[in-house]
DNA sequence: TTGACATTACTAATTAATTAGTATATTCTC
DNA sequence: GAGAATATACTAATTAATTAGTAATGTCAA
């Protein structure tokens, strides 16, 4: 048996999706024109093409009805997105412990003073609303 | 071009390094019996061999010196490999901000109770060594 | 030492991902 | 409408990852 197949998005379908986040629905044109913004090495149209024949193979990204059959969206929500990455992660790298994960993230690269207060105010409103799991 | 070496362990690597992070150096028969341990569908001994060669070419894993020959042993710590893909995480999804990730992470699935309390303490900490950014 | 058994190496097959060239279809301009 | 320009589809090539079979090597007992 070969690899699986992967669920997930890799890195490349990742950058598209986050231009389609950003910016919202767009033509194959317009989102090859995003990628390389400021890039080295430029991406050829069609490679970006194959890229988001499989994406939509995949569900990752859906075309529009009728006039629209050339504006492609994303599926999921970027919030979606983010979760499901990161149970990923969790589950694969911190033996599924959010904790683990928090911890590791907080201790390896600080935060600023600002980021930190709003973490701690996070966490007052999970205890408010006394979310135990 | 095709698609470029990845640098982290794939899923399947990231199994073995676990096994090896928990027991220590091991052989190849220890390893494919740690990972068949409650698993459905075994995996055959030769499969995992090529895996182990594959990490030892990317250098994730060693190989003992003389009648060690065929122990490997992991070449990177847990910490640094976790740390490293929490970075690419939040280099390729959260647009670098660890804040973000944390938030994601915490607001996604609730930690328990005592949990959220050592990332309270934890943040103590930090802000103790008045670590910004 | 030689045969049995276990371990390790080599080879192969399959699919995913990434890149891009060529061909076809569509659209716009004159 | 014909021709040019642009957009999309089809095809192809290359490498990584995953799986596993077969060959070669090493080890140990009789």
């Amino acid at each position: 048996m070969p690899r699986p197949k992967q669920e997930t998005p890799t890195d490349r379908e990742m950058e598209i999706l986050q231009v389609l986040w950003e910016k919202g629905s767009l033509s194959t044109r317009d989102i090859v024109e995003a990628l390389n913004q400021g890039r080295r090495k430029k991406l050829a149209y069609t490679s970006v093409h194959t890229i988001l024949s499989i994406m939509i193979k995949k569900g990752l990204i859906t075309k529009g009805k009728d006039s629209e059959s050339h504006i492609l969206s994303p599926v999921h929500t970027k919030d979606d997105m983010e979760a499901k990455l990161i149970q990923r992660l969790k589950r694969n790298v911190f033996g599924g412990s959010t904790m683990r994960l928090v911890s590791r993230a907080l201790s390896t690269h600080a935060a600023s003073d600002e980021d930190l207060a709003k973490i701690k105010q996070l966490l007052e409103s999970l205890e408010e609303n006394d979310e135990v799991k």
